[in-house]
DNA sequence: GAAAATGCGTTGTTATAACAACAGGAGAAA
DNA sequence: TTTCTCCTGTTGTTATAACAACGCATTTTC
């Protein structure tokens, strides 16, 4: 086990390298291999590990009724995933997890986790604060979104967007960290619509852009 | 302070009435009331607590760089506002927090709520849990959200909603928990939009509803 | 370096959602 | 009862997003 990567990851942020390893016992941690294609998880599952993506790439996938995909997220090296379905206790997976590509995942009992083991050492303490810290940022970053999605029409919801982020990243030219595809997806709008979009709003003066680089021109009130 | 209320929430369940009050003197909550229309919360602001609203009602809301204005949701009583924010410690509020009623809210700091006292009481640990559950709930009702809202179409979003509903309640007629503009609102649509929707779908015998009250009647594959 | 794949913008057409305005009904208030 | 308010459905118009198809540029692969 790299305990130099894992003391990387935010579960286990603020918590000795040295410690760790001593740690992982009281865990009870269990390493899995997934190939490349293979489900981890499936709708209607309970799950009650949270698992720490060791290397790979996992995606949430969910597939209504009618069989359409829509892809919920990724979880890279050194997140967690599957960790608001076993904190929730019973609620069974409304989504597929699944590997796409060769994956180690680190698969640890909820239980374990948030039980402190009988010596109550303080890092145990604070793998529960640093679960309450990425559930509580997940839900920010789900509100966030669904703040940005709400505006009904594509100019509403990129300048809110973009708006976010400059404000976010403090910087005259902003970084937006999808391509168009993703982008578009992130904002529930298609593509070619975004991209026209885009160059409809760069004609009018009210931004400008290059790829992924995005400056924001006009103030908000004019 | 009302034990047996604060026995009913999702904060202090699982814990004996008569543990409450003891414990309620390690979390060091304070009982604060706000008047109607008065603001708890504003935007900017770090919050390092967690409130738990006594008795009126509470209001999250988002104002965008252009003045709009987004209602998130709702606090009632018996639930807890800001707690993602004070678990995500130091991000700064997206959103103001209002009183729409005379409101009487407990506040705890979170730091008194997730470290176990000196004694490491059992009761104290549940906490911690039914927090961590709340948090993971509330992800869950994001996430569900934002899937019934990827949909591009009013119909695919209404489907969605209510077959999520159906499964959910596992009887023939859906109950939806909202009014027409609610329910608008929580898909992002327009509410006339939607009502149009609604009775041309009804017309085409994809499903029945007569106010609140839903039933699906196709097959998801026909 | 050629070939293939990917990403992005553009266009024109079509479908559909937003918007505005109004009417009828239900329920509450006077 | 009458009046008023709120809620819902309806209609017609307009704006706009989706969709499909294509071209070009860049990147990747062999």
């Amino acid at each position: 086990m790299d305990t130099n990567f894992l003391a990387k990851t935010l579960l286990f942020q603020h918590i000795p390298v040295s410690e760790l390893q001593g740690r992982m016992a009281c865990l009870g941690g269990i390493e899995r291999h997934f190939e490349k294609g293979t489900y981890i998880h499936y709708a209607g599952d309970i799950v009650t590990t949270v698992s720490l993506v060791l290397s790979g790439l996992v995606q949430i996938e969910h597939i209504d009724v009618w069989g359409n995909r829509t892809l919920l997220g990724e979880t890279e090296p050194g997140s967690l995933f599957a960790e608001a379905y076993a904190c929730a206790a019973g609620e069974p997976l409304q989504v597929n997890v699944l590997a796409v590509e060769d994956t180690t995942v680190l698969m640890m009992d909820l239980s374990k986790v948030t039980h402190t083991c009988s010596r109550n050492c303080p890092q145990h303490q604070q793998i529960i604060e640093n679960l309450l810290h990425i559930l509580a940022y997940k839900n920010l970053a789900l509100s966030r979104r669904i703040l940005h999605t709400s505006s009904k029409s594509i100019r509403g919801r990129v300048l809110s967007y973009l708006s976010f982020l400059a404000a976010k990243q403090k910087k005259s030219t902003i970084l937006v960290p999808f391509n168009r595809q993703e982008m578009a997806d992130y904002l529930s709008v298609d593509r070619s619509a975004l991209s026209s979009e885009l160059s409809k709003m760069q004609k009018e003066g009210i931004l400008t852009y290059h790829k992924e680089h995005f400056q924001l021109l006009k103030d908000p009130e004019e």
